[in-house]
DNA sequence: CGTTCGTTTGAAAATATTCAAGAATCGTGG
DNA sequence: CCACGATTCTTGAATATTTTCAAACGAACG
C-alpha cells in the first residue's frame, strides 16, 4: 500500500493538518513520499527491522533499545518527528529493538528507494544529511551525559530533553507528558529504577519538579533545572521541538 | 591544494600502496577526490573544526571529544579509516574537538561538494549512508558499553575493538600499539583513569594482557578476554579492519 | 640529570545498586 | 462503578562498585 500525503490528507481530516504542515516546513522530505508506506503505531508497537529499509518518523516516538529483554536492556537513542532511521547492520540487529514509545506515524521506504531519493535531488540529500549529522550530535551528547554526569545531573537532563520535546509552557513552568515509564527512563539514562526514583522525588521536594499523575510532569522552576545539568545549553539546543 | 589518489600515489610510495587498495575496495570514495583537500596530521594535532565541512579519515585515527579540557573530558567517538566525518552542529561545535591520535591522513570536502558528489551518484550516495550507518551502529555500541557494562568489561570490550583495528595476529595473540593514552581510554570508556590502570594491572596478573611498553599491548587469550566482556560478538563484528 | 607528566597502587570516601517491603496506579471483569 | 490482582513505583537499609586523594614510581624530554 503506497500513501502520499495528499491520499493521507483524503482519509483523515484531524491528521491532515499537522502532516500537510510538516510536510511544507520541510519539502524534502514531501519528495520521500512517492514510494513510502505508512506506519501507524499503537503505543508500545514494536517495529519489525527488516533490512535495507529506512523509517522516517512523523508523529509521535520511537525507541531503539540494545540488549537481552529484562536485566541489562538499554536505550540507546529516542527519535522524535523528523528523525531518520536505517536498518542497523546484521550484526546488532538481532540484539536492537525498535518500538514506538507514544502513537506515531512513521514512513517506511525500502533503502533502495531512499538512496534514489537522495541521488536524485540535490536538496533531499542536503536535507538528509543534515537531519542525521543532528541526530549524531543528538547521540553523542547522549554519550557525554552518561560519561561525565552524576545521576541526578542525568535526570535533570532528561527533563529538559522532555521538556523541549514534549513540553508546552505556562509563563515559566513547562507541563508534559512523560512517554516513558520510569523503568524506560533509567534505561535511557544507565540508571536503576531505584536511584532514578529516589532523584525524581528529591526534585519533587525541591519544589523543581511537580507531579500530577505518574506520567504528567511539570517542570516548574526551568533555571533551577538547568542549574542541575552542567550541558544545559547543549541540551536545550539540541532538543527543541522548534 | 587540491590531491587525487593517483597524485598521492606519485608522491608517496610507502603510503600508496595502502591508499591505492582502499581506493579500489571502495570506488566509490574515489569519486569524491575531485575537491578534496588531504590534510596529514601528525599525532596530536586538533583539526580546525569550520561549519559546512566534511572529512573523510583515509589513514590513522582521528577522536571527537566533547567538554572543558581537563576534569570533565569525554571522548565520544574514535574515527578509523573509512570514517565520514560532518563538522557538528554550532551548538555542539564550542565544545567539540576532533584530534588526531596518530599520524592521520584525512581528506577535507565543503559540505557543498559533498551533497553535491551523493546527489549526482547513486552509488556514492548508497555507500555513505551505509557507512554513516556503520559508524551509527558503533556509536549505539558504544552507548550500551557504557550502560550496561561494568568498567571491568568496558575495558575488555576496549581491548576487543582496538585488537580488532589495529591488531596482528601471531597465532592465538594479538598485538598492537595503542594510540591513545590512560587517560584518553579512561575518558572514552567514561573511567577514572586510576580504576583503568588498576583493571588493566588485574588483567595482566590474570594473563590475558601483556605489556611490552606502555603502549605496546598484546592479548594473550582473546576467547579469555571476549568471555570478560558480554556484548563481545557485537563488539567484535562492527570493529574488525576488514 | 633533573623536571615534568603520565601511570600505578593503597586506603578512605562518595556514589549508586541491590534487596526487601510497602504504596500507588492500572487494567480487567464483575 | 467498584473490587481485585498485577504491575509499577517509592523508600530505607545494607552492600557493592567506583572515585578521590595521596604518595611513589617510571618514562619522556629538554
Amino acid at each position: 500500500m503506497t500513501i502520499t500525503v495528499a491520499q493521507a490528507a483524503m482519509r483523515q481530516t484531524a491528521k491532515t493538518a499537522t502532516l500537510a504542515l510538516v510536510a511544507s516546513e520541510t519539502p524534502e522530505l514531501a519528495r520521500l513520499t512517492a514510494h513510502a508506506q505508512t506506519l501507524r503505531l499503537r503505543r508500545r508497537q514494536p517495529i519489525a527491522i527488516a533490512p535495507d529499509t529506512v523509517w522516517i518518523v512523523r508523529s509521535g516516538i520511537i525507541a531503539a533499545e540494545h540488549g537481552a529483554t529484562g536485566s541489562e536492556r538499554t536505550m540507546v537513542e529516542v527519535h522524535y518527528p523528523g528523525d531518520i532511521i536505517a536498518a542497523p547492520p546484521a550484526s546488532l540487529a538481532a540484539m536492537m529493538t525498535y518500538t514506538s514509545m507514544a502513537p506515531s506515524d512513521v514512513w517506511r521506504l525500502t533503502a533502495n528507494a531512499f538512496n534514489a531519493a537522495m541521488a536524485g535531488d540535490a536538496e533531499v540529500a542536503s536535507y538528509v544529511l543534515q537531519r542525521l549529522n543532528l541526530q549524531r550530535a543528538r547521540t553523542q551528547l547522549h554519550i557525554s551525559m552518561l560519561a561525565a554526569l552524576s545521576s541526578e545531573q542525568r535526570v535533570a537532563a532528561l527533563l529538559l530533553q522532555a521538556a523541549g520535546h514534549l513540553g508546552t509552557a505556562h509563563g515559566g513552568s513547562v507541563s508534559f507528558e512523560m512517554p516513558l515509564s520510569r523503568t524506560e527512563v533509567a534505561e535511557y539514562l544507565a540508571l536503576n529504577a531505584d536511584t532514578l526514583s529516589r532523584i525524581m522525588s528529591r526534585f519533587v521536594r525541591e519544589g523543581v519538579l511537580a507531579r500530577s499523575s505518574r506520567t504528567q510532569l511539570t517542570v516548574r522552576d526551568i533555571d533551577a533545572l538547568k542549574a542541575h545539568c552542567p550541558m544545559s545549553d547543549a541540551v536545550m539546543a539540541l532538543h527543541s521541538a522548534r
